[in-house]
Parts: structure tokens; C-alpha cells; sequence
DNA sequence: AACACGCCCTGCGCGC
DNA sequence: TGCGCGCAGGGCGTGT
């Protein structure tokens, strides 16, 4: 499901939902997502405090009083969802119910591509710039692309240069951008640099307003669905007609990945 | 070093 | 109706 407006969306209904209270029991259901659970994973968290939620790249950031930061990344079909305790029923793949007094936060994950854990502290050197800060300019993105012989879209989709781009905004965004997604990324120029750049927040920041793409799994943490994948240009329109130039969307491979795109308006 | 690929899982839609 | 196949938004480990 989840890229960086999905998890965005995520973080801002955590914020609303649980900042400032405390968890008051923690049902472990599962061995783990993708890792295991550790022995002493319940037992960490209880009686703490949620002071602030936040995210980096693709990652949920809890900060807990007395230190430490439960850590949740969704992986592909990762759901966080809060319901208030009277109403909670067990679903299939339910890994993790962690009790806020009357509310509780829920964990549901079929694939097991998440991963939840409490860390000390949060400062993976792998992680790239984030698009939505100013830091992610014309100059930056140049920096970056200089010398990569790997395609634009292999790139974008890269968390140690740029993070919380996925399969789904890489495409969108290149799209906007007129840019073919088998471009090597030291041949992009600094007018697409600057068009590309600001296409990737638009994107992401409209995604965000939209409450993020819904393609089956995704829903925020009150169940509701985003709007976004009523909206794509290319993402999943493979044989329907571009919404620019009525040319015929078109797929590839790309790291084992499908490539939506308009032969026409993007030069490929 | 930088990049490509397979794999971790479950579920769904499609063609036969 | 049922079965097998391919495919799905991420990220990591391994190989070249």
C-alpha cells in the first residue's frame, strides 16, 4: 500500500487519536510481521505515554515518554487502524492491539512485509532527503543524479537518495514531468531537474489532500479510503487512453516492477 | 561500489 | 466451479 502520502495520512490520524495518552495493555497476537516479536515487546510498552508521532520516509515514529520510539513501517499491506475498545473484534492478520484506555490501536497485516518494533533511537544513515523539505531543490536533486547510471524511475524509487517514493508516485511523477522512465538519471537536465522536483511534491502533497491511493488496502486509521487512485494519470491505466494526448498508456518492467506511462507524451 | 534480481507473504483476478 | 499462474503499493540480502 503505502508510500510516503499513505503513511503521511497515517501519522497525522495517529496524531489526532493518541497523542498524549497512555497504553494500558498490549495483546501480542502473532510471532511477528517481518520480524519476530521480541520476548520482551508487551512488557516495553506498557504504562508509556505517546508524546508525538512523526514520520521519516516510509516509516511511523511513536515517541514514547521515558524514551524509545515504537517504530512501524507498513510494509505492503500494513494497516494501523484505532477503533474504540467496545467495538473491537479479532480480523484475520490482526498481529498487534495495543489498549489506550477505551481506544484501541490495531495492527493488521496479511502480507507480513511490516515491521514493528521499539527502538532506542532513529537515525538510519540509508535514508535519503525528503521530498516534501526545502532541502529537496533543483540543487540537490542535480547533486544527486550526477553519476547514476541506474533509470530515473530505479532513482526515484531509491530510499537512500530520495525517500517515500514508491512504485505508484515514481510513475505519476514522471509522467507530469514528461519524462521517459528509462532515462539515465545523469543524463536528466536541469530544466527536468527543476520540473521533476516540483512535480514530486506536487504530487505528494495532493496525494496527502486526498487522504492517499486506496488500490485495495490501503484505508487511514479510521477505516476511510483515500481518493487518489480515482485521479492517476498512468498508475493502473494500462490500454486506456492518456488524459493529455489520448495516446494509449503503456507498461514495462523495471527492477521486477511495473512502469505505467504515455509512449507519446513521455518519449518511450 | 553500484546496480539488478530474487525473495519474504497472502489474496485476488484471470484464463483455461 | 475449480485450479494454477501472475501480479500487487516495500525493502533486504545476495550476486555480479
Amino acid at each position: 500500500m503505502p508510500e510516503l502520502p499513505e503513511v503521511e495520512v497515517v501519522v497525522r490520524g495517529l496524531k489526532q487519536q493518541i497523542l498524549n495518552c497512555e497504553i494500558t495493555k498490549v495483546d501480542v497476537l502473532s510471532k511477528g510481521v517481518r520480524t519476530r516479536f521480541p520476548e520482551n515487546f508487551a512488557k516495553n510498552l506498557l504504562n508509556r505515554k505517546v508524546i508525538d508521532v512523526s514520520r521519516r520516509a516510509k516509516y511511523i515514529l511513536c515517541y514514547l515518554n521515558m524514551g524509545g520510539i515504537l517504530l512501524i513501517h507498513l510494509g505492503m499491506s500494513g494497516r494501523v487502524i484505532i477503533q474504540q475498545k467496545a467495538s473491537y473484534a479479532f480480523q484475520k492478520h490482526n498481529h498487534l492491539v495495543v489498549e489506550f484506555g477505551n481506544k484501541v490501536l490495531i495492527y493488521n497485516d496479511y502480507r507480513r512485509f511490516g515491521d514493528i518494533k521499539v527502538v532506542k533511537d532513529f537515525n538510519p544513515s540509508n535514508l535519503g532527503l525528503e521530498p516534501l523539505e526545502e532541502n529537496f531543490n533543483v540543487k540537490t536533486f542535480m547533486a544527486l543524479v550526477k553519476d547514476k547510471k541506474t533509470n530515473i524511475k530505479s532513482f526515484l524509487m531509491n530510499q537512500k537518495y530520495v525517500v517515500g517514493i514508491g512504485n505508484i508516485y515514481a510513475c505519476e511523477a514522471l509522467f507530469l514531468s514528461k519524462i521517459s522512465p528509462i532515462k539515465i538519471a545523469s543524463n536528466i537536465t536541469l530544466n527536468e531537474a527543476q520540473v521533476m522536483v516540483k512535480n514530486i511534491k506536487t504530487v505528494l502533497q495532493s496525494a496527502i489532500g486526498q487522504g492517499g491511493s486506496s488500490l485495495k488496502d490501503f484505508i487511514n486509521v479510521n477505516g476511510e479510503s483515500g481518493k487518489v487512485q480515482n485521479n492517476f494519470w498512468v498508475y493502473g491505466r494500462k490500454g486506456m487512453p492518456c488524459k493529455i494526448c489520448k495516446n494509449e498508456i503503456k507498461t514495462t518492467k523495471q527492477q521486477g516492477r511495473s512502469t505505467f506511462y504515455c509512449p507519446n507524451c513521455q518519449g518511450f
